[in-house]
DNA sequence: AAATTCTTGCAAGTAATTTGCAAGAGCAAG
DNA sequence: CTTGCTCTTGCAAATTACTTGCAAGAATTT
């Protein structure tokens, strides 16, 4: 069912689990409930999940036994070596994680009071720069994290 | 020595060790050994500190002791409090801590092979996007924190 | 279905804070 | 310049959030 172009090796699938699984499978991986649930889970998410919050959502999606935490650990692991996920940093003790996905990158506005996390559908600014860092101060595989933070209407 | 405007309760002052111990004073609290080496610490460093890499510098430069570590954990939690220092997430496990200068912002250009920190000093591109996110999405006190990751010219 | 090899759960191990508490040290008052 | 009041510090123990070793379990291949 999937719509992506399968035998296109270098073009980016659009971000479903079935391409996600290919990945995995492509890698010699094997497909397991757990890692299905998981993808699943960070699919349906709506703001990046620390690693416990992906273990109690997995389970529920999948309807089985919650995950061992280091199970869950493990295949974000993988998942973020395989660049399908990332981990940010949201001013907390814990990691979140959330998909890569190459069509739309978005940065984070976090809320310091509730903890609410809002994914900015804002054009982001610092492409420019990151190309600047490429080429004048001669950087390679340039990335970049940019969260903001602030007091949401809610909490003034 | 100061060159700052000593009575100007609400202008930003310029950045400096008597301008910090006045802040601390003004709060009530003790200015202490370790207090002014850490200070001292934060102001010479050239890229942002671990709470280790300002126990150690701190020792160095007061020339005494190193602090214990739950010492200097504390001293920053208090001038992070002030906000007089920010913590950074520069990707690795530890935190990392640096002064907040109210007439510089900068953000940072880490090498994800050796580690090296470059302080930018280069033109923050968001500030545009941090004030559509005051005006239209509401939110107050908004700040962000900006990260760039690469391969230096001298790990590739 | 059996063999092969990857994965998982469990438990133990680390790293980085974070906290409790009694001894020590600023600082204002005398 | 000593005393007293509190704030601070050092030490040690407690927490939190990972991280890893290993034998049992589950995908895949044959």
């Amino acid at each position: 069912m999937s719509r992506t172009h399968a035998h296109g090796a270098s073009t980016l699938p659009t971000l479903s689990a079935d391409t996600i699984l290919d990945l995995l499978r492509g890698q010699g991986m094997r497909i397991t409930r757990g890692r299905v649930a998981i993808i699943s889970a960070l699919l349906a998410a709506k703001a990046p999940l620390s690693l416990e919050e992906i273990r109690v959502a997995a389970g529920k999606r999948a309807r089985q036994e919650p995950l061992d935490f280091a199970t869950v650990y493990r295949v974000m692991e993988t998942l973020e070596e395989l660049k399908i996920v990332q981990k940010i940093h949201l001013g907390r003790a814990r990691s979140h994680y959330e998909l890569v996905d190459p069509h739309a990158h978005h940065d984070h506005l976090v809320c310091t009071d509730c903890g609410k996390v809002e994914m900015l559908d804002e054009p982001c600014p610092v492409e420019p720069l990151e190309r600047k860092l490429r080429r004048h101060y001669g950087y390679a595989e340039v990335k970049h994290s940019l969260e903001f933070f602030g007091r949401c209407p809610d909490c003034q």
